[in-house]
RNA sequence: GGGAGAUUAGCGCAGUUGGUAGAGUACCUGCCUUACAAGCAGAGGGUCAUAGGUUCGAGUCCUAUAUCUCCCACCA
């Protein structure tokens, strides 16, 4: 028995448990079932293990599950992987917090009881997301679940680094990097986010060292002029020609730097001359590395400045600009101060400001790996949907720099490189060498340092399916099928796969990459942690069910586009799965009161006929939308077929035979009823998982997850444009009747002229009087030689009707009904000669529609005359 | 500074080879018709941001402009 009322809330967690139980998420091949078609694998992207799921990975979540549960009806070996990410970074700054709140600190707890609070971390909220992930309904193997920290995926990430150290595509070395001064670490270019901040232009006086004046130099980082190792001007530049090579003296610390020119400066910007600080600046390193200065450090990592600034040193650098400011004033060395907005430099997990230094790291030599990676997409190994989004990776990697990744943290792998203390030499092992390999000491140290939480993000396709280790999975499964990500991490993670896929395993990871929408409130701003507007699926699931989330994540919204999240949204969604639920409430009760037959496909009727082929039409439709992996127009479609077509008209087409005296036509419409909605609930598993399941066991007690995909008897193309004609009969009566004010209770007559009606449409009509009557409340259809003239005539695709006009009246309505229907006829015609007219037209558009064209104005023109006759003779 | 996307009915949106603008929701009218009032039947509502261009024909292709959003970026 089906629930009184749709009331998922109690039911979910159950089926789930259901599938869980019987294995149902496994690919085929694990329970030795043949699969009559290839592999469809998908890894999930790890969520972060920082926090809970929001509605943009709820997004994410459905889109492959709606995927994977249609492979898998479609017969494919399928397989979803899911797992969580540790987050490095991220994690270890919200451990930091929350150790805060207790009054310790990362140093206090020293490291392996950090380690052990990052563990405990995982537990709590790795849990927390699976739960969230079960109670969205993906069906995704959890026998198979990763992290990207549990021994599998370390082993990985041991054995890539190793050998991309071996083959010298990781190296170290001392280079300018970005600096977070309050995560304390290295970061990536990848991992700084640049704000819009309201400073000023500093125009400093910098006196010639001979004592003739002065250069001015804009700035914006004034602190740094203790690390200046010279100023530089445009070669072309006149107005400093003739001071290329003269020294100037830096101002507080009376240094004598040279002046320099080189192409970098700009002569339109500032004064034209530009300070030149290699250890704090990217460009300006470049231009000290041309001019052959060495770098001068003069902050200290946590953001103070260091001894080599006079009596600023262990001042914070922003203090230092403020005091050194006023001093200098006091020197008469600013010239002016000129409000100015600058890109800073933010780190993308603290957001506080990111500095240049000079740093020991890590690297991975980029240069080869862009190459792999641009090559996936140019030989068409690599699918990006929407295509657009092609050009933001392309444009990444074709100006990738090297990427620093090692970090100054704990929590994520630590670096597998070894130093001997005595030596100095440097050692990449899987594990910790007994003696150096150099001098044999065994005074052995690890780099204390651990990974961009990225690089095990990279291996995620294979490191999932067991690698190094030569598994089944890996041959089975790798390369995937598909990912679905979100744009935001294109860069972080997507291109990364790709080089790292191809330079480790050969491969292009998966073939084709869906980019799934941002999620915005309800205000339009983007969901995220930081401005803490997310909402919680599990919320949503336990007031509406998870169905109508997914659903309402899924319809209406262009695939790829962004998208509104808004609970008034899942309300109207939700009404659809109700309908689907009582239409099963109806099949139920059709059934609860017959006996029920085999199907026999000989006693179709035009009805079931058409169905059947609107069916076919939709399951067609829906397989070619998904295959170009337009989802939403395949839940569209869902959606109109099984309301506008199944249970607006064919359950009312049914009602007469369902509820029929003869037990044969009862029994057997009560079969294609049945089959039908087996297979729209087949069509909509996918969506809504558990609704369908739910309804589909208690029909057949089956599962509905494992069977095939949905499929229709046939096509049946006369007996399918027949009930299309009907349908157009029926709207017609409707709105006439309602023109008249027909009240709807009144049953009316439906009258025929015989001489005036094909046999075709007779026989149709004839076909269809049951269906007719019940759905247009027609008491019964006069067949007549002569028609009255003040009879009332409407047309339809099946030829000239009529009502008694006793039965319907009101000949005032009726003039204004006219008069309406041929200003709309005038309308049209007039477009349609517009075309017609037009000898272009004619000659140049195809001659189907040119005929078409001309045979609706024919059509068109005969209307108008009939009604204008029409309206004269009514009295 | 560079790039991308958006602009369609009151609202939030769909519309992939160019061929008379679509569903949902809201509003209005009439219905508690034995699956469903979270429903049924019907009506109204849009020079598809603006201006040009290509074409017999443009929401759809091209070029500008405007507004909004996002991404990238070292002009000190």
């Amino acid at each position: 028995m089906l629930d009184k009322s749709y009331e998922p809330q109690n039911k979910e967690n159950a089926i789930y448990k259901k599938w869980e139980e019987n294995s149902c998420f496994k690919p085929a091949s694990d329970l030795n079932k043949e699969s009559n078609k290839e592999n469809f694998t998908i890894i999930m992207p790890p969520p972060n293990i920082t926090g809970q799921l929001h509605i943009g990975h709820a997004l994410n979540n459905t889109t492959q599950d709606f995927l994977i549960r249609y492979k898998r009806m479609k017969g494919y070996n399928t397989l979803w992987i899911p797992g969580t990410d540790h987050a490095s970074i991220a994690t270890e700054v919200k451990i930091i917090d929350a150790l805060k709140k207790e009054g310790l600190s990362k140093e206090k707890l020293g490291r392996e009881e950090f380690l052990k609070r990052a563990w405990q971390w995982n537990e709590k909220y790795g849990g927390r997301i699976k739960l969230q992930l079960k109670s969205l309904g993906c069906s995704c193997d959890w026998d198979r679940c990763a992290f990207t920290m549990d021994d599998q995926r370390q082993k990985s990430v041991l054995h890539v680094f190793k050998q991309l150290y071996d083959e010298g595509y990781i190296y170290r070395g001392e280079k300018l990097i970005n600096w977070c001064p309050t995560c304390k670490t290295a970061l990536s270019d990848a991992e700084v986010e640049h704000v819009d901040e309201n400073s000023n232009l500093w125009y400093i006086r910098y006196p010639y060292a001979d004592k003739s004046g002065h250069l001015v130099v804009a700035t914006t980082r004034p602190e740094t002029i203790f690390g200046d190792v010279c100023v530089a001007v445009n070669p072309n530049d006149e107005r400093y020609k003739d001071k290329i090579g003269k020294e100037v003296t830096l101002p507080i610390i009376n240094k004598k730097i040279p002046i320099i020119s080189d192409d970098y400066v700009e002569k339109d910007f500032g004064t034209g001359v530009v300070k030149i600080t290699p250890a704090h600046d990217f460009n300006d390193y470049e231009v000290g590395k041309r001019h052959g200065f060495e770098p001068i450090k003069i902050m200290n990592l946590d953001g103070t400045m260091n001894e080599c600034c006079a009596k600023y040193a262990n001042l914070d650098r922003y203090q230092c600009r403020k005091e050194l400011i006023e001093d200098l004033k006091s020197l008469d060395l600013i010239e002016k101060i000129e409000p100015y907005v600058l890109p800073k430099a933010t780190c993308y997990r603290c957001h506080n400001a990111v500095e240049p230094m000079m740093s020991k790291q890590w690297f991975m030599d980029m240069q080869e790996m862009a190459k792999l990676g641009l090559d996936a997409v140019d030989n068409n190994e690599l699918e990006i949907v929407p295509n657009r989004v092609q050009k933001i990776y392309r444009n990444w990697l074709e100006n990738i720099k090297d990427w620093c990744i090692s970090r100054q943290l704990w929590w994520g792998h630590r670096i597998p490189a070894f130093y001997c203390k005595d030596c100095g030499n440097t050692m990449v092992e899987l594990k910790k060498p007994e003696t150096c390999t150099k001098c044999g000491s065994s005074n052995i140290e690890q780099d204390p340092d651990v990974l961009d939480t990225w690089f095990s993000s990279a291996l995620w396709p294979f490191s999932t399916l067991g690698y190094p280790d030569d598994t089944k999975d890996l041959k089975t499964f790798f390369p995937t099928s598909i990912l679905v990500t979100a744009q935001d991490i294109i860069f972080f993670w997507v291109a990364r796969m790709v080089m790292l896929s191809k330079k480790i395993m050969g491969k292009t990871p998966f073939s084709k990459v869906l980019i799934n929408g941002i999620v915005r409130d309800d205000e339009g701003k983007k969901m995220s942690k930081s401005s803490n507007n997310g909402v919680d699926p599990i919320e949503i699931i336990e007031k509406y069910g998870a169905d109508s989330l997914r659903l309402s994540l899924m319809f209406g919204n262009g695939t790829g586009n962004d998208f509104r999240f808004s609970e008034e949204k899942i309300l109207e969604d939700r009404k659809f799965i109700n309908k689907v639920f009582n239409s099963g409430k109806f099949l139920e009760l059709v059934l609860s009161q017959t006996y029920e037959t085999k199907l026999d496909v000989t006693k179709l009727n035009i009805f079931d006929k058409w169905i059947y082929t609107k069916l076919s039409e939709a399951i067609e439709e829906i397989n070619k939308f998904i295959d170009s992996l337009d989802v939403c127009q395949a839940v569209n479609k869902m959606y109109s077929f099984v309301w506008d077509e199944f249970c607006n008209y064919y359950l009312e087409f049914l009602k007469p035979y369902v509820y029929s005296d003869d037990q044969n036509t009862r029994a057997n419409a009560c079969a294609i009823l049945k089959d039908v909605y087996l297979n729209i609930l087949k069509l909509l598993h996918p969506i809504i998982p558990f609704i369908t399941e739910d309804i589909y066991s208690n029909f057949t007690h089956q599962f509905l997850i494992n069977q095939n995909y949905a499929t229709s008897i046939g096509t049946f193309e006369k007996e399918s444009k027949d009930v299309e004609k009907i349908i157009s009969l029926i709207q017609k009566i409707r709105e006439v009747r309602l023109s008249y004010n027909v009240a709807p209770s009144k049953r009316i007559t439906l009258v025929v002229d015989k001489s005036n009606i094909s046999k075709d449409s007779l026989n149709i009509v004839n076909e269809s009087k049951l269906v007719l009557s019940k759905m247009t409340n027609i008491e019964k259809i006069d067949l007549l030689d002569n028609i009255d003239d003040d009879s009332i005539k409407f047309v339809s695709e099946l030829g000239e009707f009529y009502f008694y006009k006793n039965e319907v009246v009101d000949t005032e309505k009726e003039r204004e009904k006219i008069n309406k229907d041929i200003e709309k006829i005038i309308a049209e015609i007039k477009i349609l000669e517009s075309r017609i007219l037009n000898p272009n037209f004619v000659s140049r558009a195809p001659q189907q529609l040119v005929e078409k064209e001309k045979s609706r104005y024919e059509y068109l023109l005969n209307s108008k005359n009939s009604l204008e006759e029409k309206l004269k003779n009514l009295k």
